[in-house]
DNA sequence: TGCCTCTTTGA
DNA sequence: CAAAGAGGC
């Protein structure tokens, strides 16, 4: 009799699921297990109180269910990964264990441990099942990395995707025997004490079929006019597939396979449908980064950045929280850290201008930012998030010059013309006209809201002048 | 996927 | 003197 362990991670789906998939067609019963690593070591996840973990809940609840339709039971254990699969193999006497890759340095410390550990007591096996292509498989003529993301991305797309999405298995799945223990997905505690999680998930909806319909409506009614719309952040423009390629309810190959179909059957879209799938080529390109700078999740790439001179801890600190409470007294920002308090998610054009102001107005880290950010995002992602933050502070690959510093209130009148966003997000501010709401110092009107926290001028002069002083040192590693 | 300052242009 | 372009950070 044989038996797969298939260890679901970040791939919390059934269709297009290479290992669930190999596993069914190999063994006669499956034993589907999620293990909650955040005891053990790891770093691997955000902390307990984190947004993503309430998100982690309701996805896992989904594919218990998903999983039970089939015939499955979700078994969930708790602790040291390589304990527990140990300990699970030799209760079912598994023959098989199958997992889905992952990319972060701590994740493929533990899996080759693993592998090594448990490849002598049954066959272990590992697949591809959130990247279009591996890490490993695109290189420069020179066998070395792209830091360019233009010609990683083109050199990605020659190279091809050879492989299709898989289909949903089919149901039920074969021969399930008695369960081994488990521990309730409650037992797990990804939701807050105090419940906070209920306001934000009303903005989401989790599980792999809510990620289609998700896809099928942004294809349908947002991706022709992508391109110019995609930088309001008052417009329901983007895809908003984040938290959902980060948990793996959908995949990448599912995306890019669907969009290509949409493709075809509406010529006109191209300019917008190119534009979405150069977004997905970029979270590619962050997983890329990732897996050949592994050292770049707490240290910046371009090794200049290690002298530069940021303020002390002790002397931002209090700039910080109010950076994190939306009180800066720059409506554009506040509206942007107040929508990602509420919703956990964050318009990726505000990402932008919030992180040029934390790392170039405020000099503070920017894994001061990367580390609310995964606190507080639903789709918070080592990778994507590690190469956000260093792209916006010009110390990562393909960065954005230092001297490039965010006008939040020119953003503001640019991209939020008529103060939509602002006024959803920042109330108090409502009642401005469209012309002082993006800078309330030069509004008559009494509103109960912060004095600007910075001079704008002053603290751009300053960034540039301590860019200076790394702007000759020792060329990058 | 920046902003500022200075200069030129054309009314 | 508004608008547009060039160049620098």
């Amino acid at each position: 009799m044989s038996t797969a362990i298939v260890w679901f991670r970040q791939d919390l789906r059934l269709a297009d699921n290479p290992a669930l998939h190999a596993a069914i067609e190999q063994c006669e019963q499956i034993i589907p297990v999620f293990i909650d690593e955040t005891s053990g070591n790891s770093g691997l996840l955000p902390s307990e109180s984190s947004a993503s973990h309430v998100w982690l809940h309701h996805a896992l609840n989904n594919l218990q269910q998903r999983l039970l339709e089939k015939g499955a039971t979700l078994i969930f254990r708790r602790g040291d990964a390589l304990e527990c699969l140990q300990q699970l193999q030799q209760e079912t006497g598994a023959t098989h264990l199958y997992w889905n890759r992952r990319y972060d340095p701590v994740g493929i410390g533990c899996d080759t441990a693993i592998k090594q550990q448990l490849s002598d007591a049954c066959e272990v096996r590992s697949f591809n099942a959130s990247l279009l292509s591996e890490p490993w498989a695109v290189l420069k003529k020179d066998g070395t990395p792209y830091r360019v993301f233009t010609a990683f991305w083109k050199m990605k797309r020659q190279l091809g995707f050879p492989e299709l999405p898989l289909p949903e298995p089919a149901s039920p799945f074969k021969g399930i025997k008695q369960n081994p223990e488990s521990l309730s997905l409650d037992d797990l505690g990804y939701l807050p004490q105090i419940r906070w999680d209920k306001g934000m998930m009303e903005y989401w909806k989790t599980g792999e079929l809510a990620a289609h319909d998700v896809l099928e409506n942004f294809l349908n009614e947002q991706v022709p006019d992508y391109k110019t719309k995609r930088d309001f952040p008052a417009s329901p423009a983007t895809s908003q597939l984040s938290p959902h390629l980060h948990f793996g309810t959908i995949s990448p190959r599912q995306i890019l396979n669907r969009a290509e179909a949409f493709l075809a059957e509406n010529p006109g879209a191209e300019t917008g449908v190119q534009c979405f799938l150069s977004e997905v080529g970029w979270r590619e390109f962050a997983y890329y980064l990732l897996y050949h700078f592994p050292a770049t999740t707490s240290e910046s790439l371009d090794k200049r950045f290690t002298a530069f001179p940021w303020r002390d801890p002790e002397e931002y600190q209090t700039d910080l929280i109010r950076w994190q409470q939306g009180q800066t007294g720059f409506p554009l920002i506040d509206a942007g850290m107040r929508q990602l308090w509420a919703t956990g998610w964050m318009h990726n054009r505000v990402r932008m201008i919030v992180a040029s102001f934390l790392t170039k107005n405020l000099l503070i880290p920017w894994q001061e930012g990367e580390s609310w950010f995964r606190d507080t995002l639903v789709d918070a992602d080592l990778a994507s998030n590690t190469m956000g933050w260093q792209w916006v502070a010009g110390c990562g690959a393909d960065a954005a010059p230092y001297f490039r510093i965010f006008n939040p209130v020119l953003q503001s009148e640019k991209f939020d013309k008529s103060g939509e966003y602002i006024r959803h997000w920042v109330p108090e501010l409502r009642n401005l006209t469209d012309k002082t709401i993006h800078q309330p110092w030069t509004s008559d009107a009494k509103v109960a809201y912060p004095t600007a926290m910075t001079d704008l001028k002053a603290s751009r002069v300053r960034a540039l002048e301590r860019f200076g002083v790394i702007k000759n040192a020792t060329s990058p590693a």
